[in-house]
RNA sequence: GGUCCCGUGGUGUAGCGGUUAACAUGCCUGCCUGUCACGCAGGAGAUCGCGGGUUCGAUUCCCGUCGGGACCGCCA
């Protein structure tokens, strides 16, 4: 074996007559007999080597046996091809390389699908084998865009001084927030270490020791249930600033998108982004992480309906709740009136009772099975409500204030979608702020942090934390792209006597807080600065970029919906000697209503 | 915790209350000196995820279970 002399996809038109090495894998044989065409692919491309069994029966005869995934090594000459052979979908299609010798590295078993893009795999049958998907050149592609976006982002926060510091990975459990993967401690008989959901603390405490600028790419870990877009592990661009303040924040992280989307799509983007605070957001799109890449806003329409006919409406403005609808364009012949009907099972799931709805035609004329509780006048605020025209769809969601929102944002994201209306090329960055700070939790009879108990609350609503906690906005802020939270961050607390009176608002007793919390409480009284940071979802982030819909394709070793790893069988059961060691004991399932 | 979809040769699909379980691709053998989705000829390969039920008979219908996926709850 000896050293190659270049890579496959490097085998171009200024290398004609030279002897070249090649390595790689066997993408593809084409066996003619006499002559036997090989295309050798390595992670840099693929070019053509020809053996001719008149020139080299030697070389021909070893050819033969060669299959799909070997691994070879060639020695040969690189010569320009005859016009009528030229390949112009390569490359490297204007030469290919005429064999001396062969050598056979390493052979390979029949694969269990091939080393394609484009082609169609079951996606477990792919995790099973992801070593071999990831041979895939489209996969390759997605993981170097990876590796470009971390690149990019750590040169952009060196060039801004913020230094790269890692936290532990065996913490402490936390209340508040997801559910923790758990660690038992060997030494410690009956206790636990917990995987970090995020490095936040820590970094705050960074913050104290004086390091100003901090940033980690940090692995995170939530034991919740998964979605397209949410794996266990997950990866965050975690950043922690001090006397940087909110608005430079903001604008450094508008800078740094900015150049990711130059860099990596050719893409300007202007900043500084658009913002919307949560009310808006919710209020317009039903959805704090809304895609403005297109229109269908909600509108409300409780003032409209409230003395309606329609009781359904009235009644529901009556006792408290809302009307709000979409308004879908053009779209009245392209649906029956069982397909609209149909859309009802849709909204049910986010809680909604049903969905009205009401074509409209020339005239503000409306028609549908609800059309008759509306006279001329309500038929005219209706449409100019919604700027409806003929041919549109409205549709009418009258419910509590957040099953409206929920409901009408799926469906205007379905419309989207199922329309087509979404340019894929189109990149819409915006700040969601002045989310809450607290929302009340039924199950647990107290205020729950809405971003995590560290937020700052806004200047002039502090006072209102004692007296009425809802009404507190946060120093919060979400960084959205195209439909989703790519990143999330606030300014924080950083005075004990505030983060105090924080725990208290969240039902902590003193105790409890100076148990969980108390290093954090005690560190702020030895002079800590103000500071405030984000954190970005790398994976989200990727996968925006690589114009993929599933977090696992940007992930090299991804978990299953079920937190499962198909290559390497994680989770997995443990000996008894490895439980005993941790003092541990496994409590078999128990059946079923026996 | 809940709702829904899927599970058939290596891979991707079709199918049906009784079939010799079909097609494409891959694989194997032979032939072939200009292919690049090579071609031609032949061949092997499936206990239709698993368990139970209904039935004279189940891959097909029903229930359960396991695995994969999407969503709600959950999670930022």
């Amino acid at each position: 074996m000896s050293q190659r002399t270049h890579s496959c996809g490097e085998v171009l038109e200024n290398l004609i007559g030279s002897n070249v090495v090649l390595q790689g894998w066997v993408k593809k044989r084409r066996d003619l007999g006499q002559v036997i065409f090989v295309d050798l692919r390595d992670r840099t491309g693929h070019v053509q080597v020809v053996f001719n069994g008149e020139a080299n029966p030697a070389a021909l005869n070893i050819a033969e046996k060669i299959r799909n995934e070997y691994v070879i090594q060639v020695k040969g000459k690189v010569v320009k091809r005859e016009e009528s052979n030229i390949n112009e979908k390569i490359p490297t299609g204007n030469i290919e390389v005429l064999v001396d010798e062969i050598e056979i590295l390493n052979a390979a078993k029949g694969l269990p699908f091939l080393i394609e893009d484009n082609v169609e795999i079951s996606e477990d049958v792919r995790l099973k084998y992801r070593y071999l998907d990831l041979r895939r050149p489209k996969m390759f592609e997605t993981m170097k865009l990876r590796h470009r976006t971390t690149k990019i982002i750590r040169d952009y926060l060196d060039d801004n001084m913020f230094m790269e510091i890692e936290t532990p990975m065996l913490t402490k459990s936390t209340p508040e927030g997801a559910r923790d993967y758990l660690v038992p401690s060997r030494v410690h008989h009956g206790e636990f270490y917990a995987l970090p959901q995020s490095p936040q603390l820590f970094k705050q405490l960074l913050m104290v020791s004086g390091f100003e600028r901090y940033y980690q790419i940090a692995r995170c870990f939530r034991d919740e249930d998964l979605r397209a877009d949410r794996q266990p592990e997950f990866t965050q661009v975690d950043i922690e600033a001090s006397f940087l303040g909110k608005e430079n924040l903001l604008s450094m992280m508008e800078e740094l998108m900015a150049k990711l989307m130059k860099e990596l799509k050719g893409i300007e983007i202007s900043t500084p982004f658009q913002r919307l605070t949560y009310q808006d957001a919710m209020n317009r799109y039903g959805s704090d992480k809304p895609d403005t890449r297109y229109g269908m806003e909600l509108v409300d329409i409780s003032a409209a309906v409230k003395d309606s006919d329609f009781k359904v409406f009235a009644n529901t403005v009556k006792n408290g709740g809302v009307v709000k609808g979409i308004c879908v364009k053009g779209v009245a012949e392209n649906y029956s009136r069982k397909d609209l009907d149909g859309l009802g099972s849709f909204v049910e799931v986010y809680g909604a009772k049903g969905l009205a709805w009401l074509k409209v035609e020339e005239g503000n004329t409306l028609k549908g099975p609800i059309a008759k509780f509306f006279n001329e006048t309500e038929a005219a605020t209706l449409c100019s409500g919604f700027n409806a025209e003929a041919g549109d769809v409205l549709f009418f969601v009258a419910d509590k204030q957040r099953v409206a929102w929920d409901a009408l944002g799926a469906l205007r994201i379905k419309f989207a979608k199922d329309l087509e209306l979404v340019n894929s090329n189109e990149f819409q960055f915006l700040w969601v702020t002045e989310f809450p700070l607290l929302s009340y939790d039924e199950d647990e009879n107290r205020y729950v942090a809405e971003h995590h108990p560290f937020t700052r609350p806004v200047k002039e609503d502090e006072e209102l934390l004692e007296v009425s906690p809802e009404n507190v906005r946060a120093e919060a802020y979400d960084l959205v792209l195209n439909g989703y939270e790519l990143g999330g961050g606030s300014q924080r607390i950083f005075e004990r006597s505030l983060q105090e009176k924080m725990f208290t608002a969240l039902g902590f007793s003193q105790e409890e807080a100076k148990s969980q919390f108390g290093f954090l409480l005690d560190a702020f009284e030895y002079g800590t600065p103000p500071h405030g940071g984000i954190a970005l979802g790398l994976d989200r982030l990727v996968m925006i970029l690589a114009g993929r819909s599933n977090l696992r394709e940007t992930i090299a070793f991804p978990k299953t919906a079920s937190a499962s790893c198909l290559l390497t069988n994680a989770p997995s059961g443990v000996s008894d000697a490895q439980l005993n060691e941790l003092n541990l004991k496994v409590v078999p399932k128990k059946e079923e209503d026996k």
